[in-house]
RNA sequence: CGAGGUGUAGCGUAGUCCGGUUAGCGCACCUGCUUUGGGAGCAGGGGGUCGCAGGUUCAAAUCCUGCCACCUCGACCA
């Protein structure tokens, strides 16, 4: 393995690949645009996943598991939900292989009758059954989640950002006011930003996507936003209010209190493993990851220097305390006392897989009972007094997770840039940012400025002021005033 | 799916134009000794259907045809 990754200025896709597969994140599938998460990736799915998963149910919701399958004539059900999805279906059509003059074929007479496929998301396998469980208003609201893997055919595929496979959560609630629906869609979203701002340390955006970037069978799409280490845009999560698009199209209705009979609302909401694309490109460098303390795998990791066995168990001893209080305050830690590798080959491998903190100890140490530690976030080592080392971690940990907060923010505002130049626009777009400007709200205007520049709409922040506010391509009174920029 | 590029050991590559020793090198891996405070040294060793399938030829990594995979860029997307 060559020492290191591309630096990120050189070539930021090759940078990014090269991360994932040196900090043991994930390795490519057999199958094209699949993607193995290793253990350490996983682990760090874990941290997330559990974050989400408490402050949901936190919010009274419920897991449940619906089939992967899904018979073909549910999705064709809500006419913009098959128009979004139909290009980018797994389909089963057969149910057998044989063997064929040696070779394994699929067998023709297992042809399915209805063909299934694979679920690109649930909304319609989980409105057919919520029209079996729902008859009146005492039904409501439904409030379910699902953990679970979903499968987009996709043409081109990047490790965590796009694969043809991916897991995620997916909520799909049904409720019986519009209000109560558009309530339950916001309240998700902020868990959204408060877990990926308090957990992953990425500072978003928020607000609702124009009518060309929602979602296929949304009335609303609300989203989270971030700005990667290269000035690109990625949507980090959405909620959609459905109103009852889904309702109608799966028949579910609810008799009100007053004895009438009423389509019930909808919302659905997801965050999938793309998170960890973004904690990956937010964060890293040209050492390789940096992973906020909440998610990371080994949160310190502490790599002995011994020059013999007698050393290393004078090390071991001189330590004890230090673990027994890493134990008491829940602190993930590793002793790294593998025997062939030098400290430095372990100290690049471990900056490599974005440990916060790293301590060394060797007999220099011992003498002048102290330990010296670095923070992943900055240069330099520290020197700290064994006997002081009370608090002193945990403290550290949490002043890691806010520097790297602190850093992502300073970068998303600094990038950002409001402008009423067409001219600016275009070389802003260019040199790689955000731009804050007004959109008179047609679509002929977005789909222009998207030829023009490969810009899109990235958001439309909730808190508007569109008062003299001019369109930056139409010159036309804005309707809003938005985000622009490139977008992963 | 369109355009371009690349496929030689786990990774990175030389050799391909101009066919001809046992396909070479670096990293990684294994064994031993010496090492260990920023990617250790020496010695020995293992690992290859040269992307796959055909074809041309006495002879193919090398030439021809088809296919496949990956990368970059476009259209599509969480």
């Amino acid at each position: 393995m060559a020492k290191g990754v591309t630096p990120q200025s050189n070539d930021a896709s090759k940078w990014y690949t090269d991360v994932i597969t040196k900090a043991q994140l994930a390795d490519y599938g057999p199958v094209k645009g699949t993607m193995v998460i290793r253990p350490y990736g996983y682990s760090i799915w874990e941290s997330i996943k559990d974050e989400f998963d408490t402050q949901f149910k936190n919010t009274n919701h419920v897991n449940a598991y619906f089939p992967l399958f899904i018979p073909k004539s549910f999705l064709a059900k809500e006419a913009e939900h098959v128009e979004g999805f139909a290009k980018e279906c797994a389909v089963v059509t057969h149910s057998k292989l044989k063997v064929d003059n040696n070779k394994l074929v699929v067998d023709p007479e297992s042809k399915l009758e209805e063909e299934i496929i694979v679920r690109p998301t649930s909304e319609t396998v989980i409105w057919s059954m919520y029209k079996k469980w729902i008859n009146s208003y005492r039904d409501l609201p439904i409030l379910i989640n699902q953990w679970a893997n979903v499968v987009r055919w996709e043409m081109r595929t990047r490790l965590f950002l796009r694969t043809s496979e991916f897991l995620w959560q997916e909520g799909h609630t049904a409720h019986s006011t519009e209000d109560e629906a558009i309530v339950e869609a916001k309240k998700i979203l902020e868990i959204y930003q408060d877990v990926v701002e308090n957990i992953m340390a990425i500072p978003v955006l928020t607000g609702y996507k124009s009518e060309s970037e929602k979602f296929a069978g949304a009335v609303e799409t609300y989203c989270i936003e971030a700005m990667m280490g290269d000035k690109k845009a990625l949507q980090a999560g959405t909620s959609h209010y459905l109103g009852q698009n889904f309702a109608k199209a799966f028949d579910v209705k609810f008799q009100t209190e007053n004895n009438d009979e009423e389509y019930v609302y909808a919302t659905s909401w997801g965050v999938s493993t793309r998170l960890i694309g973004a904690l990956i490109m937010v964060h890293g460098d040209d050492q390789g990851l940096r992973l906020p303390p909440k998610v990371a795998p080994i949160q310190i990791v502490i790599v002995p220097i011994f020059k013999s066995d007698e050393d290393k168990e004078k090390i071991i001893d001189y330590v004890k305390p230090l673990f027994k209080e890493f134990d008491k305050n829940n602190i993930r830690y590793y002793f790294d006392d593998r025997n062939k590798m030098s400290p430095g080959f372990k100290f690049n491998e471990w900056e490599m897989k974005g440990v916060p903190i790293r301590i060394e100890v060797g007999m220099r140490d011992i003498n002048d009972d102290a330990i010296i530690y670095s923070r992943r976030d900055k240069q330099g080592k520290h020197k700290i007094e064994i006997g002081s080392i009370k608090g002193h971690f945990p403290n550290l940990l949490d002043d890691i997770q806010q520097s790297l907060f602190d850093q992502a923010k300073e970068f998303q505002e600094s990038n950002t840039h409001s402008t009423n130049s067409y001219d600016d626009f275009k070389n802003i777009i260019k040199k790689g940012g955000f731009v804050k400007c007004g959109w008179d709200g047609t679509n002929e205007t977005e789909e222009k400025i998207k030829k023009d520049t490969k810009a899109t709409i990235r958001c439309i922040p909730f808190n508007q002021d569109t008062e003299s506010l001019k369109c930056i391509y139409s010159d036309t009174q804005a309707k809003y005033q938005v985000i622009f920029a490139r977008a992963y």
